[in-house]
Order: C-alpha cells, then structure tokens, then sequence
DNA sequence: CCCAAGTATCTCGACATCAAGATATCCAGT
DNA sequence: ACTGGATATCTTGATGTCGAGATACTTGGG
C-alpha cells in the first residue's frame, strides 16, 4: 500500500539526494493524516449540528465530570489555541446555549466556563458518533498494533505537552 | 511518560465507564502533534520569512523536479486545501515573486503555476532549515522505531489518498 | 457539428484564528 | 499597607481558509 508521503519522499530523494528526508516518513504523514481526521470529523459532527471546535471545547467541559466546569485558561492548554480565539469560541457557545459564563468565586479576575444541560447532550452524543467513525478508520490496524502506534505516539507528543 | 491524551483518556473512562474510547489513543494524538508540529513549523520558518502555507506551495513546486511547475489541480491534491485558498495562495506567492502563472499549452481553462529563481531558493533553504528542527523532535525514538511509526501511520493515510 | 456533462480555475462573502496589547486582579517581598 | 511583577481574560485588526457558485474551456455521443 502506498500513500501520498511515499511518492512525495521519493521525490525529494530524486531532486535532492544530498539531503536525509528520513523525519518526512513520519511527520508529514502525522501532519497530512490530521488534516484528513479534520475533513472526516467535520462531516460526522454535522450530523449533530456541531463544528469540531465546538466539539472540543464541549467534551473538554464534559470530561471534567460534574459540575462540568473549567476556567477559559484550563480549556486553553486543552484545545492547544490562543486565548483570544478561546474568548471567541465561548461567545458563541453561550450564544447557542451550550455553556454558560460564571464568575469564578476565588479569583476575581477568573470566570468558570461550564455546560448546561443541553450543551452535555450534545457532547454525548457526538463523542458516541466520532467514536464510531473512529473505529472504522482504526480498522486497518489489529489491537496490538494500535497499541504499538499510541506508544510510539506518545513518546513525540509528550515532551511538547511536559513543555506546554 | 505520560502525556495530554493519557489524561483525556483517564477522564473519558471515569466519565464514561460504558464507552470504548481506546480509538482515541491513537487519534487524539495524531491531532495534537500535529497541532503542535504547526506551531514549532511556524517559528522554523520564520527565520526564511516563509510562512507555513507558503513552504507547502514551493517544495511541491521543487519536488517536481525542472521546470518546477504544477497546475494549481496537482497543488491541490499535494497541499489538501481547496480551490479557493489555492487561487489565493498562489496570488500572494506571485505578489512576492516566488512563482509566476504561465498558461498551459494544452488546455486554455489550464494553468501552469512555476517556481521563480527565488522561489526555488527560499524553498531549498526551509527545507534544510525544517528537516533539522524534525530529526531532533525524532530523536525521542530509534531509527528502527521510526521506521516501525512510519508504516503504520501509512496504513492509516493510505485510503484517504487512495479515495481522494 | 452541436450539445450536455464534466473539468479547471477563479470570485466572493462569511468566519475562525492568531498575535499583540489592554485591563483588572492577585501575590510576594519589603 | 504598598508596589512591581505575574496572571487571567478580553479586545482589536489583519489574515487565511472554506464553501458555494461563476466562468471558460474540453470531451464524448448523437
């Protein structure tokens, strides 16, 4: 089996055999791979009538467990964006009625993010949905070689997150 | 070492005993290191003054080998944006004389999108630039570990560039 | 030769994101 | 207490991307 990074790295080795383009193996498939979860989770979210960012910032409140509630800065380091694109983003959730904006009691400067009952809905049911489309993608691989791809993946994600 | 998605997949669990979410394992990884390659890409380049889009655009261009030039169709397929952003691109990329618009001989809706001298440069320069900043985030693995990463993430990018 | 369907590229408007800076609050050391 | 530096969030302006539709050309069947 063959894909795109295979044609695009024999390339390089043609036009430029001076160079080692060993690293394009791994993280251009990583960084074209993403961009086609993108494209895939946009389409099985629509069924829901959710964006995928909209997904993230919802599950993200979601898996915080009752009373479901995170501060914009917590939901920052979680979703990897800025904090302006954040402040945007539960504007508009709040607009559709999905999470609401408390004041955090501790900390005047802080404000505490969290679901309303039809935000939680919602999350439950798209994360069952993704995970469905999921599995199928999956499918190509056996248990244990999922496993083996989760570890190697950890050891590359891992010191950007210990960093953060 | 444990990561961002460890945790993610810890609170899925209590959260949502019922559920199956050993996908994510896999899959929430490849999202947030991509996320996080994006950014670590975003300050390599900034030493050529290129940005992200703008090194997609060149190297395809440079991996085509003399005369360097693609129809923005192929440029698409290589860089997965749509056609809109690519007109746009290469609009832009024009304005800075990186690539020139040339028409295409055999088919007048056609266009030829090829590499100016410059271009060609800066392209060869981000690449060198780009392909030491990746051999050190590898370095976390083995070579035999990388090659081991490398396939299996081919199994999983295969069918999408199979499909289309 | 003509027409319909297909293809290649571009146009346009809406929108999400980012970076940098503004504002308000906290806190540690004096 | 007070002050300077850190922290949390929001504001603003510029920009890149997408999706849908427009335009121009090609191709195959009748």
């Amino acid at each position: 089996m063959e894909d795109e990074v295979d044609r695009l790295v024999a390339a390089w080795r043609r036009e430029r055999p001076d160079l080692d383009v060993e690293p394009l193996e791994v993280l251009s498939r990583v960084s074209r791979l993403a961009r086609h979860l993108d494209r895939a989770r946009r389409t099985a979210f629509a069924e829901h009538g959710l964006e995928p960012w909209e997904f993230d910032v919802l599950t993200a409140l979601r898996r915080a467990g009752s009373p479901y509630q995170l501060s914009p800065g917590q939901l920052l380091t979680q979703t990897l964006v800025t904090s302006g694109t954040m402040t945007n983003r539960i504007d508009r959730l709040t607009g559709k009625n999905l999470v609401r904006r408390l004041p955090d009691p501790d900390d005047r400067r802080g404000v505490l993010v969290r679901l309303t009952d039809d935000g939680r809905d919602k999350a439950d049911q798209a994360l069952a949905g993704l995970l469905a489309h999921e599995r199928e993608l999956l499918a190509q691989l056996s248990s244990d070689q999922q496993g083996e791809l989760a570890a190697l993946l950890r050891c590359l994600v891992a010191p950007f997150d210990q960093a953060g």
